[in-house]
DNA sequence: GCATATTTGTCCGTATGTATA
DNA sequence: CTATACATACGGACAAATATG
């Protein structure tokens, strides 16, 4: 791994818990793509390279560890994780199952759609602007208020761990543009079920998008891992 | 035949490190009722008890933390983490979508119950011994095992991490057999439900199973906690 | 409110074990 | 097989926050 990558990021180590301040420092490179799937975080470089030591460190590393986006091996130390196709296939089994039971376990409505529109408007921006990652970051917030809606934290931080290791399989799709702009308008119908009051609607628009999204990418990802 | 092909497998077979061997030991004590919820877990004491260095056990504490068996609260320590009844609602939230929206995906009958049968089996065997405790255990691999149908790694993990929760709940009851026992039947029936390929009626007897189980804790709880 | 004692947060140096070229 | 690089684990140190009298 080359330490310049982080080399601009010792002045922002000022604030909170230090282990903390870390890991969202390398989730952001990792978000970024600057450290992509695979690579080795040596705790030498990177400590020395933040200004940080080992044992805060390597707190840093379980936190995400703990949010799937490193893999610790024993005495080899710690990758950013690589995501196979059962691992894409599986994320959107998740999905499947969790969206789809906050929709149908909606009461009645009208229900309280104002994250979900604000995620709408936030990709519409995105997608005027040609920000196609954004736009990208958008659809995933999208589905994060709908899941939202079941009002449960504990389901909330699994969608917002899932969502985060979909980012991992966002950076091998290599035409941004094409995958992600369909769905804004895929979310848009969405969100006029929900704002009807029409959930069953709702629950099969999320389905077929779902199984949409996941036929692309794994697509992709068999076409990348063979290589 | 050539050893080294074993190689990769060493990690798999005995080895962890202290601090994973550390946090075993403290989830046994916890889970036993040893250490009840509120207790705080002194680096000194323990570290000393246990004959490890400070560093290895706030590894060990880090990994409870990740299970929500712990809190860590900054400059404070760690303590086991008391459940409020807010987090019983949630929990029982988390399950009546997760293993409701499991069994409703199932696709075309039979199914393999080979887990779920061993659960109830194991729970006559904890109900013929007057192993209370045991039982409880054995109703929580029941629903384990249920959810497992759904064949999502993710979803298995999510459910493990609630259903462990679901025990620091459980030392609340202070008549574990009137608690426990009832439900085993019951899962019985869910399970004969789904021999019989009828998921409709496993859904409603889940249901309604989640719910009683919920109301009988949340009395529970709110008798202990304004006292 | 203040001063003190205790405990945690962070870091370092080092010895040992493990993996890999 | 050896050498190197690296992770694991320990003990000690000091600063910072908290708890206690």
């Amino acid at each position: 791994m080359d330490p310049s990558v982080l080399a601009g990021d010792r002045a922002l180590l000022g604030r909170s818990s230090t282990a903390e301040r870390v890991a969202d420092i390398l989730r952001s490179r990792i978000a970024e793509g600057y450290l992509p799937p695979g690579s080795k975080l040596s705790e030498e470089i990177i400590g020395t390279a933040l200004g940080v030591s080992r044992n805060t460190l390597r707190e840093a590393f379980r936190l995400l560890t703990h949010e799937r986006l490193l893999v610790h091996e024993l005495n080899r130390g710690v990758f950013v994780r690589v995501l196979t196709v059962q691992d894409v296939n599986d994320i959107y089994q998740v999905r499947r199952l969790i969206e789809c039971a906050a929709v149908r376990g909606l009461g009645v409505p009208p229900y309280d759609l104002s994250a979900a529109e604000a995620a709408v408007a936030e990709g519409d921006r995105a997608a005027a602007d040609g920000s196609w990652l954004q736009l990208g970051t958008a659809n995933i917030h999208f589905h994060y208020a709908v899941v939202a809606l079941a009002g449960s934290r504990r389901v909330n931080e699994v969608m917002r761990a899932v969502l985060a290791e979909l980012r991992l399989v966002f950076h091998a799709m290599d035409n941004p543009r094409g995958f992600h702009e369909p769905y804004l308008e895929r979310n848009r119908e969405i969100l006029a079920s929900l704002q009807e009051g029409d959930k069953v609607r709702a629950e099969l628009l999320l389905t077929s998008y779902l199984s949409d999204a996941e036929k692309q990418l794994i697509q992709r990802y068999s076409e990348l891992l063979p290589a």
